[in-house]
DNA sequence: GACCTGTCGATGCAATTGCATCTATATCGA
DNA sequence: TCGATATAGATGCAATTGCATCGACAGGTC
């Protein structure tokens, strides 16, 4: 009757609930020493890594709503982590990118957000075992089948 | 230097993404036919299998924060779909138990449900795969090796 | 019983999200 | 060039979340 398998529907609700419980270790951690939400490091990673980039840009990569995104980057302009820029070749677009002291911050982040990884994760699987996952989620991460651009 | 293996934050990214990924085709699909969000289901489902349980008790199965569970069921109850009764064994705590409404409301949910959990993921895994996927998570999902309480 | 401490659930309030626009520009076709 | 339509990003507003606190009661001590 049910269209999706039990497995499926199984890997649904660990799915659901391995993302709970992890995401409120990280989060928490992250709090505990005043450092703000995980967005902010996700949002610095990919502006430093792919250099300045059109809001438009960063929404499709983090999967932020459009206005969630715009007030995001308001709350990180106006703690000096990202500036932005008008955009030279397209007057209605603007350009994001990432301060000095938004590398800073992303730093001093990663300590904190690579501790609660490894216990939220890290500690619960082995390599071979979370490669294994990795590879499964991957899988379910990007729409309608689309392969994930090459390099990461 | 960093803590957490690759693999682990590899894992740890691709859970983050395949999470956002599959909910929001969740809740798109509920949201399309004018059903309530995916935590009434799950709320629904917890009091039917378990019979009227004390707020603290869903608190704990569903990992909702307390007052973000206590205004939920303040609108399940507002739309009939759950029922508050005082506790009698304990002064203070509440019963909340499920109303016909709500069961049949949960009924219309799970096709709705059912088939964005196809597409999300039962289309992308076949049975394998995704028995695997739901194992390893599984062992993501429960606080310090807390082994999950036997039956489901 | 009076009292202290802890837990349950509700609630005020600020921050964030989701949704529906709104403005400014780009793009396309006549 | 003009007008129609589409897109980028911002914003008003209602709904939801997170946080701190509150009131009510349980459980223990004296």
């Amino acid at each position: 009757m049910s269209r999706p398998s039990e497995s499926a529907v199984l890997a649904w609700q660990s799915l659901v609930r391995a993302h709970q419980a992890a995401l409120a270790t990280v989060e928490a951690a992250l709090k505990s020493v005043r450092q703000p939400p995980l967005e902010w490091y996700d949002v610095l990673l990919e502006l430093e890594r792919a250099g300045p980039l059109r809001p438009r840009e960063l929404q499709g990569r983090l999967l932020l709503a459009q206005s969630n995104l715009s007030r995001l980057l308001d709350r990180m302009a106006a703690a000096g982590a990202v500036e932005r820029r008008s955009c030279d070749d397209d007057g209605r677009g603007r350009l994001v990118a990432a301060t000095q002291a938004g590398r800073a911050l992303r730093l001093r982040m990663w300590p904190v957000y690579a501790g609660a990884i490894e216990a939220a994760v890290g500690s619960r699987l082995d390599e071979a075992e979370a490669a294994a996952l990795a590879g499964l989620l991957r899988r379910l991460g990007c729409p309608d089948g689309a392969s994930p651009s090459g390099a990461g």
